[in-house]
Parts: structure tokens; C-alpha cells; sequence
DNA sequence: ACAGGATCTGACCGATCGGTCAGGCATGCT
DNA sequence: AGCATGCCTGACCGATCGGTCAGATCCTGT
């Protein structure tokens, strides 16, 4: 195996640090030390704190925006469907950047490098309230994905999946929903 | 009115910028220069930063151990209708600490200052799981806990208690539930 | 052997952090 | 008047932060 590359050593360890004790909790300088590099060599691959942390989330950021794609061509009871379950496998596969952006969400989806990432969240919000404008569902949707993205940090095993969607199924599937 | 304190001054203010740029990214200076007095002023009336912490969720801690003294003696069924209501008005009466707690909490609980609402915390999750053992039902407490207590907070009204409950309830009741 | 780019580092910088300290300024008691 | 007490402050401290920079070291193609 192709030994890792001392920058993806970084973005392994930049991503634990940063889920662990938050963005503005991580230091460089501990960063490196756990590296095994100094911290002007984490400042060689990456142009700063805050580009580490664009890189962390970029793939993440592009599943996401593939998902928002995926919803946009379904019905509203289609679309919530592949939104709980591609939201779940999204965060299961990216716990800590998912874990980390949602500890610091209101904090971070602020700031303008993630500002992109704003409508793909409400419209996946959206999605997952069923296309309602029922503040009941949206204050729901917004709980479930809150909830989920905060409770895969630090939680091992794939095994959890199942659960987390059936969660969500019961926490989205209001009464309005005949059927 | 008795004009507010400066110490309840500080308070206040301590409480929204925790809640808005977590607490290692607050800084003293910037409470201070917002409460309109100086730094030192701030270290006079508390031993240090973590003391304002501590004094902060200390009436949102008395709260959640009167809840849990509340919870220990229903069944199972009880408590977690209990626990839904009682967790729900909780937050909604402390938004920002309860934002504050959630949003860092893997990294605060850790802290011996706030050990002891470690399990505290874990009954509150065990009662919303209806006390089962099933680890989908933990896995749901968990979500719904986590999810409502980031949900609140800078969200204003009262008004969202009814959809918080409801969507606890609809994440909760789980199909072993025959009724 | 040599050149040149990629990689890495120690030393250093200004800024800001949480925290300390001696003293200023009221107020009230004796 | 003198004195104590509560509240507050400016000046200052050491530590640590993110970031810069000149140069050492390694690797590869010629």
C-alpha cells in the first residue's frame, strides 16, 4: 500500500483534532506534533488553518451537492425518502467533517468559504421535511438533521445505519401523510 | 426594575457569545467591551473563564437533576413521555446554554467541572429510550436529544414546543411498542 | 556530477489569549 | 475625620496562537 502522503497524514489528523475539540480549539502546533512534522511543514501544503479545513470538507461538500442534484428531479414523497437515506450514508461516510460542521454549523456556514454549502443544506432540509412549509415539519427535519449529524462522531461501525434511518422515517412521516 | 447586576450582566452576555462562537472562540476582551466594562472587571466577579461557564449552566443543571429525580421513580412507559416533555421545556427554557452544551459537548463532559452531569445526561437518554436496551432505541434517544438541543437555539417563540414534542414522540415510539 | 524543484524545518514575528496586581473611587460605619 | 469594604480599572505578564522566512535536505532527470 502506497504509504500515506504527509498531507493526507495532515487531513487525517486535522479531521480528528478538529471533530474532537472544534475548529478554534485545534492548534497547528498539536496538529503537527501528532503528524510527526513541524507545524511550518503543515503551513507548506496548506495556506493556512482555514484551508486545511476547506480541504477536509471539500469531498464531503461534493457528495453533498451530487445528493442535492439527486433530490431535485423527484416528487416531494420521493424525494424524502432518498434524502434520509442518502443524508445517513452521506454522514456515515464522512462522520468527523459531518460531526465537525455541525458542532460549529451556525458558526461556520457563515463564514464565506461555506457559504455554498447553505442552500445545499436548507434544500436538503427541505427535502427532508417532505417539500412542507409546515414549520412543524421543518422544526423536525432540522432535528433529525442536527441529530444525526452530531450523534456519528466518535461512533464506530456501519452498523448503525439502519437505525438512523428508521429514526428518521418515524421522526419525518407526520400525520398529514395519508397513506 | 432593579436595574440588572453586573455580574447578571455578564452572565447574559457570556451566554449568547458562548452560544454564538463556542466557548474557546469567545474571548474575555470581546464580553467585556460588549457588557461595557473592562476585562479585569469580568476576572473580579469570577474566578476565571471556566467559572463563568460553570455559573452559567449551573440553574440549567439544577433543572436537568430535578428531572432526573422526577424520572427515576416511572415505569418505563412514563418516563419516556415524562423525559420528552420534561427535556423539550428544558431547552426551550435555557436555549442558549443548552445550545452551548450540545454543540460542544463531546469536549465539556470530558471536563470534571461538568462531570457530573455525564449521567445525568445518560438517564435522560435512557428514559427517552424508554429504558430499552436495544441499541436503535438509544441510537434514536440520542438523535432526538442531540437534534433538539441544537435546533433552539437564536430560534425565537415558545411556539415550537408542540412540533419539538411531536417529532420526539414520533422518533421515539418505537414498532416493539404495542399499544 | 550536477542542477533544480519539492519537501521540510528552526527561528522568529505580531497579535491575542486568560489571568494578575496595585491602586482609584465611591459608600457607609465609627 | 478616619477607616474599611465593595466595585472597578489600566497596565502588565507569560503563554500560545496562526503565520512568515531563509535556508537545509532530499529526490529526480540530465
Amino acid at each position: 500500500m502506497p504509504r500515506r502522503s504527509t498531507r493526507d497524514e495532515i487531513l487525517a489528523v486535522a479531521a480528528a483534532q478538529f471533530a474532537h475539540v472544534g475548529f478554534k480549539g485545534a492548534s497547528l502546533q498539536e496538529i503537527a506534533a501528532e503528524v510527526g512534522c513541524s507545524k511550518a511543514t503543515l503551513l507548506y501544503h496548506f495556506a493556512g488553518k482555514d484551508a486545511i479545513l476547506a480541504a477536509l470538507i471539500a469531498p464531503a461538500a461534493r457528495e453533498l451537492a451530487a445528493l442535492d442534484a439527486r433530490l431535485a428531479g423527484l416528487d416531494a414523497r420521493a424525494a424524502r425518502a432518498a434524502a434520509i437515506e442518502g443524508f445517513v450514508d452521506l454522514v456515515l461516510r464522512h462522520r468527523q467533517e459531518a460531526g465537525l460542521i455541525y458542532s460549529d454549523a451556525a458558526r461556520f456556514l457563515q463564514e464565506p468559504v461555506f457559504a455554498h454549502l447553505r442552500p445545499l443544506i436548507e434544500n436538503l432540509c427541505s427535502a427532508l421535511a417532505g417539500r412542507s412549509s409546515d414549520p412543524a415539519d421543518c422544526i423536525a427535519a432540522e432535528v433529525v438533521l442536527g441529530g444525526i449529524a452530531g450523534v456519528v462522531i466518535d461512533k464506530a461501525g456501519e452498523d448503525m445505519r439502519d437505525a438512523l434511518v428508521a429514526v428518521a422515517e418515524r421522526a419525518l412521516i407526520t400525520p398529514n401523510d395519508k397513506d
